[in-house]
DNA sequence: GTAATAACTTAGCCTCATCTAACAATATAA
DNA sequence: TTATATTGTTAGATGAGGCTAAGTTATTAC
């Protein structure tokens, strides 16, 4: 088994491995909040462990067993969030802090559990996916609502760089996943967009915002 | 805050202290398995930062501070060993190891929300009590199965020294918390008590058995 | 009351995960 | 295309929490 450590390694290159599919140690570095000459010597110990592909001044990116082991951890992560939002009450801007513990516990049965507590769920309360036992899953493609056009009519499915005061953000406007946004209109100038919903008949979203929210299109 | 370290210390000074109310360097090395050298440089540590009383070749023994640290792990175990046993459905053996993990989650949320879905329970599912906020806790005054007479009729109210498989044993007997246990008889010659409870009406117990079951008297 | 045993302590070493300081390579901009 | 800035690497230190080996103090047995 991997130590706590690693863990958190692993999952930093598997979250923003997600566009490029490779990380700089630097990115590495910033998003851990260690300085780069400790990230630097872990990145060649979990390359001696043949979880991720490295070579001098390049950046690094997950083996396959690397990728399983990092999807493995994000599934304990996203389970835990949504057993801790329904299960437990607590409002999913709560949750990641937990979640970020509970995930490194070492106890099968105890996730096996909490997943059939949930009747297998496939997404986490942010609306992403949970890997399987593999630890693979897929993003089905999902739209930036920031790429639609006025006059669409959309589901909100998921959200994205999911902060504490961004969900609270979200909270407050009544922005909640499943919810029926029809757009319209997007204004030129700052790319901010009008939008109706509920019984809100004029609503604007910052590019900000409306490039953070994914959308199904109806 | 203590490092997971330091807090697993403390716990076992905890649990050792109870009877003597000090604590060998050696009981704590054999309990924890680790090695004396290591636990004496340790509960030096823990006495500088004033949570054991220590002097050269003594025993130890937990200050106030110490007590009531150690007591809010108890505490956080134990909760969490209700929790899983009532909200989660695991069986009492089964919880240990579990909550061994979690008592460390830095989260007075989450063990709030815990100790509110359970309705503030005083004690945990082996009947041990359960220490409050401020980490204390009362043992009410209860028996040893092993010291009470033939003739007596008691009530199984907690189990001390919970293994998995004294539980397990505790299980195939149908030995449960709760249950009113009547002592026929008690054998001289090893200690052994001949009891009856529910359907049955003639079981031997060792005395290894009856003196890990606490019981207050009807 | 001494000798043997058990318990405790000290000294010194190890690994893990972090750091800073200094140097090397690559990328960017003039 | 050379100068500058950014990124990456190496070397060496640190603190936590372990270890073994060797010596010291208590305790137990005779």
């Amino acid at each position: 088994m991997h130590s706590y450590t690693e863990e958190n390694y692993l999952k930093a290159l598997f979250n923003l491995a997600n566009s490029k599919g490779e990380v700089s140690v630097n990115d590495l570095s910033k998003h851990l909040a260690i300085k780069m000459p400790t990230v630097n010597s872990m990145v060649k110990k979990l390359a001696d462990k043949k979880l991720v592909h490295y070579e001098l001044y390049r950046p690094v990116r997950l083996t396959d067993k690397g990728k399983k082991e990092a999807g493995l951890i994000i599934r304990k992560h996203r389970l835990t969030e949504m057993f801790l939002v329904q299960k437990m009450g607590f409002g999913w801007e709560e949750v990641h802090e937990i979640a970020e513990q509970i995930e490194h516990l070492q106890s099968p049965l105890f996730f096996e559990k909490i997943d059939e507590m949930l009747g297998y769920p496939t997404v986490d309360p942010h609306g992403s996916p949970i890997p399987d036992k593999t630890g693979k899953f897929d993003w089905t493609h999902y739209e930036k609502l920031s790429d639609c056009k006025p006059g669409e009519t959309v589901k909100l499915v998921a959200v994205i760089h999911t902060t504490d005061e961004f969900l609270k953000f979200l909270n407050s406007r009544e922005l909640y996943l499943g919810l029926k946004l029809k757009i319209k209109s997007v204004e030129r100038f700052d790319g901010s967009m009008i939008v109706s919903y509920n019984k809100k008949t004029a609503e604007s979203l910052s590019l900000t915002v409306s490039e953070r929210l994914l959308v199904a299109k109806l």
